[in-house]
RNA sequence: UGGGGCGUAGCCAAGCGGUAAGGCAACGGGUUUUGAUCCCGUCAUGCCCAGGUUCGAAUCCUGGCGCCCCAGCCA
């Protein structure tokens, strides 16, 4: 994936940018940015932002800037901000050099709200929250005026001082844009400019300010002083619109950027919520942030998804801002996709089933040498240690085959072992339950690296040296919630509900091929005839290492399975 | 009968008046020491519905229907 030609996406954004360029507009300059709020982590969702703004400002030579929105302080972190620039890097992208933060502007949105005060367009109104809410009006029925739309200018100026200086309390006063209550859209009913916040410790700003502006006046500005040229936002921000363009239409400032919307990523069997995502963290119901049930950046991180499947998966799902749900399949085929090409092959028994070969001498070790990848040659191969005693899977051996598709080993039969010989299996050994313990197998030493004579053996199946192999535990994953819209289903009150109980299934006792004792951080491979697994060095213990599971192999026998 | 937005295959998505790209999924078949990969093939006489304009409409017009968003001193 990373060696494949880069491909640039076609989108109406882009087209957008297409005809302003065209148009001379902006100089011929492309500026875009990505504003998250420091109050989670970022998620898959943001990906697309992310991919889009930064994508766009690579492709036009442009500028993507990263801008904190941080003006809720009561909800932001530090861990945040930090997790934030981990995740946008380790994606790919760069903003050269340092971040901004909107709270890096709280002087000069100070001033452009007094400059609004002066022209008679903005209010302090000492309306509670929830007198506001009653004279807001409906989404059918107009709001009425605040009694205290009439100020005077210098009442005004003198409130909003003293409100900067601490003289009131915390929703004693807010600031108001004086727009008109009787809008058709409820956000030009004189939406509120600044709120009082005592108490709060800013992550960036500290104890300066007992006064923070609001989203809809600080994002219009933040990209005016910024200079950016297209600010690109989600749907539900179209409403908005109006007051970003009337925010700037009514100060002075000489850049007016063009917002435009496209829609939300709505990822099948997961949510995005960053309430939500919240709520699964603080109440402890997955690990972290980082746990890689969860859909974030650092979840996939961890989970072993690469960078370049990611950004492919933006590209793969467009930008529109039509309504979607994107199948989990295609998110699964991205990561496939780039690991084939990439993760070396090894071999590890999920379910060890021993099997003594008889005809082996007890104290001899070969090593057979096996290729790191199928169709890259460049990527070497192994050595192998091949021994009397061997593991192979438990689903890889039934004493009778329960139908004619079934080629892998079963009493009497033959199977081939990857990279090594042909055995047939001569015995099953079995518990008081009656379950296979062990198989007693004779080997065909004419076998390794040629087809047997006269016979044909289709099965392959893989096989760990019982004496060589290490122990290991396998953390496979599954999709976070049973069913597909865990946010709109309305079968249960709360959505932890809905969560899939197996979305992890931990096996402690599998064996791996003793080169994957020296597995780096967050290492890949494809498990043959499992799955990719990446190594979780922040899990693994000296003497357990832990591998999670990517995305397992696609599985037609599965289907055929199921079918029966 | 408040405002805004969106309807092209199971899921995404091109298409911008000239006769429905592509991807994912699915389904056949071939190769294979991974039931993987890879390769070949199938998959919308039709674009939410109904009218209209036009030689010609997914694209233009009219009228319906459906879905999403908005009543934080959150973003």
């Amino acid at each position: 994936m990373s060696d494949k030609p880069i491909s640039t996406p076609s989108n109406f954004i882009r087209h957008i940018i297409d005809e302003d360029l065209k148009n001379g507009k902006n100089g011929g300059q492309v500026l875009t940015r990505f504003p998250p709020e420091p109050n989670g982590y970022l998620h898959i969702g943001h990906a697309k932002s992310i991919c889009l703004n930064f994508g766009v400002a690579r492709d036009y030579q442009g500028q993507c800037n990263l801008r904190f929105d941080d003006t809720n302080p009561h909800k932001e972190n530090l861990e945040f901000v930090e997790a934030i620039q981990a995740d946008v890097k380790w994606l790919g992208f760069d903003w050269g050099g340092k971040p901004f933060y909107a709270s890096d502007y709280f002087e000069q949105l100070y001033g452009f709200a007094m400059e609004l005060i002066d022209k008679g367009l903005a209010y302090i109104c000492d309306l509670n929250a929830e007198q506001t809410r009653e004279y807001r009006g409906t989404l059918t029925e107009p709001g009425k005026n605040s009694p205290y739309r009439e100020r005077s200018i210098e009442e005004n100026r003198d409130l909003f001082q003293r409100m900067r200086a601490g003289e009131f309390a915390d929703g004693a006063k807010v600031l108001r844009a004086r727009i008109d209550m009787a809008s058709p859209n409820i956000n030009l009913r004189d939406p509120t400019l600044y709120r009082i916040r005592h108490g709060v410790i800013h992550h960036q700003t500290g104890s300066e300010w007992c006064l923070y502006p609001m989203y809809d006046f600080t994002h219009p500005i933040s990209d005016a002083l910024e200079g950016v040229t297209h600010s690109l936002c989600t749907l539900e921000f179209e409403d908005h619109r109006p007051l970003y363009d009337w925010v700037l239409d009514n100060i002075s400032i000489p850049c007016h950027p063009q917002q435009i919307e496209f829609s939300r990523l709505n990822l099948q069997y997961t949510v995005m919520s960053k309430r939500k995502l919240t709520r699964l963290v603080e109440e402890g119901i997955v690990e972290g942030w980082d746990d890689p049930r969860m859909p974030t950046i650092a979840g996939l991180r961890r989970r072993g998804y690469t960078p370049a499947a990611i950004r492919e998966f933006c590209d793969r799902i467009g930008v529109t801002k039509s309504d979607n749900s994107i199948e989990m399949a295609i998110l699964e085929s991205c990561i496939r996709e780039d690991l084939d090409a990439h993760a070396p092959r090894a071999m590890a028994v999920l379910h060890p089933l021993k099997v003594v070969l008889s005809n082996y001498p007890e104290d001899k070790t070969e090593m057979l040498s096996a290729a790191n990848h199928p169709k890259d040659e460049a990527m070497g191969s192994r050595q192998l240690p091949f021994s009397r005693e061997l593991y192979i899977d438990r689903a890889d051996f039934m004493e009778v085959a329960p139908n004619k598709k079934f080629k892998r080993l079963v009493l009497g039969g033959e199977v081939r072992l990857r990279n090594a010989y042909v055995i047939r299996c001569d015995e099953v050994i079995k518990d008081n339950a009656g379950e296979p313990i062990e198989l007693r197998c004779s080997v065909d030493m004419d076998t390794l690296g040629a087809n047997p004579e006269g016979r044909k053996v289709k099965g392959v199946i893989h096989w760990v040296s019982a004496q060589h192999g290490i122990r290991a535990e396998l953390r496979l994953y599954d999709r976070l919630f049973t069913v597909p819209h865990p946010d709109s289903d309305k079968s249960v009150t709360d959505f932890v509900e809905l969560l899939n109980p197996q979305a992890l299934r931990t096996l402690t006792d599998c064996i791996l091929e003793p080169g994957l004792a020296k597995a780096a951080e967050g290492s890949r491979y494809q498990f043959e005839r499992e799955g990719y697994f990446c190594f979780d060095a922040k899990a693994s213990r000296a003497d357990l290492p832990v591998f999670n599971l990517v995305v397992g192999l696609k599985d037609s026998w599965a289907k055929i399975e199921q079918q029966d």
